[in-house]
DNA sequence: GTGAAAGCGCTAACAA
DNA sequence: TTGTTAGCGCTTTCAC
């Protein structure tokens, strides 16, 4: 019947009567191994069932022919479509995927990373979360070995891979359509301060109202980290003070948190105030009234880091070019 | 400056003219290492930034500290729940949680399964695809050495550990609910026969029907896969031929097309026809008119295969208890 | 064309 | 208390 343990080379080696690096050598096909030789390990082999112990592979080639991907939640939508594209290239290239969440936790993505660094990942696909500085901190101190590729979030260096949409253009659109649709008091919902997107979102929103000749207002800007009850309490703290009639959110979350508060204002406000959000939820665009959305082209993105990262795992010793990719995001649901 | 390899337990021993073993011992606070030492081997290896390769350790110990989750989609909230669920339990006790998607392919599913056994991961949580024969077929071949925890869609036999909802009962209390609505013509759009959760939920379904004295119309009820295409068409022929009053969705994509179909319909269809569907969509209850919604308590459903799976690996040589566990389901927005 | 043996980095039984 | 050594399962150099 079954085995009770897997079956090794020298448990076939035995059998056959022949040495363990013949077997290792049939099965991996060796053109030093005679065709009669080959089809006598393999057939065996695939009769008893072997399977490669890939720890015990992974420890002689130095590589285990698997990349990492750290994203703050795989439910969001566009991390998944990231994931996907990612998986997409990964494995035509024999690469299998492996997706870690930070629930936008700093020190869980410090330990994500440490802990993909000592099961020796062949490399790295990071966004990483607010705090810069501490993650910076950590993939020095794993050593030089392990190659990352940015998506998203990106650090301000030009010595890294990167990839990211084009953010500002993006807020532009979102920002000057809003203003097309006679908006003026348009709030932004920012994301944390200080990271990428949020700076590149920013200074694109701020540009189209200076270009449509508004003042950009400071007190229509709020920056809300990943936590529900910031962002509320923003919300809740505009709506009183400064009725915005228009708000531009910065991230899936917060455009759906616009979403609800908006909807709960008293008609006709409910309706009016319009919402345009960055988002890639695939059923944002059965809300009513619409919830516009400026959808990054996240599979895309993925497909792309994969490629640069498994670029530099493979060309191991050539010099290094660093590539920073930016791709444009669409707006939709716009009537 | 930094180190261009990592560091390992030979270099300290070499530093510190101590063997690898006496190293080892003290990083890994050995009784029978002397204070003064460990001390000394424990600061160097700090200051060096020593990080022992798991992949050997794993070689060595035979297990790898990581259970793995294979899941149809992330993107799909019910699964990114159990997701979190899982890693709640697992982390806390000091393990890693793998996640796998087989974007519903049992070609993909069966590599992903002989990929885990072959990585060694120490345990496998699993909610098979439409093909049960082919993923037995799978399971049985990879050996014993692989604990598995089913859940979602598991197997019908006594032989294994699973973690549901209560899909019989969610069914009947969502049907019921639509019947009280005055809904007579209510249509099922139905998961691929032939799996538990499908049965279930149909069962369910019917029994509810018949307790209101209505009986259950075959034409009524539609089997899709989770290609979009079938689902269409599904809902497009059942409106032409049959006009249903009512659906009942039996999984968040279809909950979700069904919403959109009925939404195009002319007035007052659209608004009329009520939906009510298992989803754990976060943003479901924003929709209007409301999509009722049969949501599973996954993040316990996750923490709880989780439990079931480390017992089993941690408790290796006690005799094994198969568990199945169910949990109650909740019908939300229902005005 | 095939075999013997070393070694990947680590742990642990056995010696001292 | 510390060192020596074998071995986890595999690949590969070197010898025959």
């Amino acid at each position: 019947m079954d085995q009770e343990r897997p079956v090794k080379l020298s448990d076939i080696s035995k059998a056959l009567n022949l040495s363990v690096s013949t077997v290792s050598r049939a099965l991996n096909d060796s053109h030093e191994i005679g065709e009669e030789t080959k089809r006598i390990v393999q057939s065996y082999a695939s009769k008893v069932n072997y399977r490669p112990n890939l720890i015990a592979q992974s420890l002689k080639e130095m590589n285990t022919r698997y990349i990492a991907i750290i994203v703050p939640e795989i439910s969001n939508s566009f991390f998944a479509e990231i994931v996907n594209g990612v998986e997409f290239v990964a494995n035509n290239q024999g690469y299998h995927v492996v997706i870690y969440q930070t629930h936008d936790s700093t020190e869980r993505e410090i330990n994500i990373i440490r802990d993909v660094a000592r099961r020796k990942a062949d490399g790295l696909l990071l966004s990483p979360s607010t705090n810069q500085t501490d993650v910076n901190e950590v993939m020095k101190s794993i050593g030089a070995k392990l190659p990352v590729v940015y998506f998203d979030r990106v650090p301000s260096d030009n010595y890294c891979h990167k990839v990211v949409c084009d953010n500002y253009q993006a807020a532009f659109e979102a920002t000057s359509w809003l203003i097309q649709q006679g908006k003026r008091r348009i709030a932004h919902m920012a994301g944390p301060s200080g990271i990428s997107i949020s700076i590149e979102r920013l200074a694109g929103y701020s540009a189209a109202l200076l270009h449509a000749g508004i003042s950009v207002d400071p007190n229509l800007i709020r920056y809300s980290n990943f936590l529900a009850r910031e962002a509320w309490d923003n919300l809740r703290d505009l709506e009183e003070k400064y009725q915005p009639d228009a708000y531009f959110a910065s991230s899936d979350r917060l455009s759906f948190y616009c979403y609800e508060a908006v909807q709960m204002l008293p008609e006709p406000r409910a309706t009016e105030v319009k919402i345009v959000g960055f988002t890639n939820a695939t059923f944002a665009h059965l809300l009513r009234p619409k919830l516009s959305a400026i959808v990054q082209p996240a599979f895309e993105m993925g497909k792309i880091a994969a490629e640069m990262l498994l670029n530099t795992i493979t060309k191991k010793n050539k010099n290094i070019e660093y590539g920073f990719i930016k791709l444009p995001a669409v707006l939709k649901n716009t009537e």
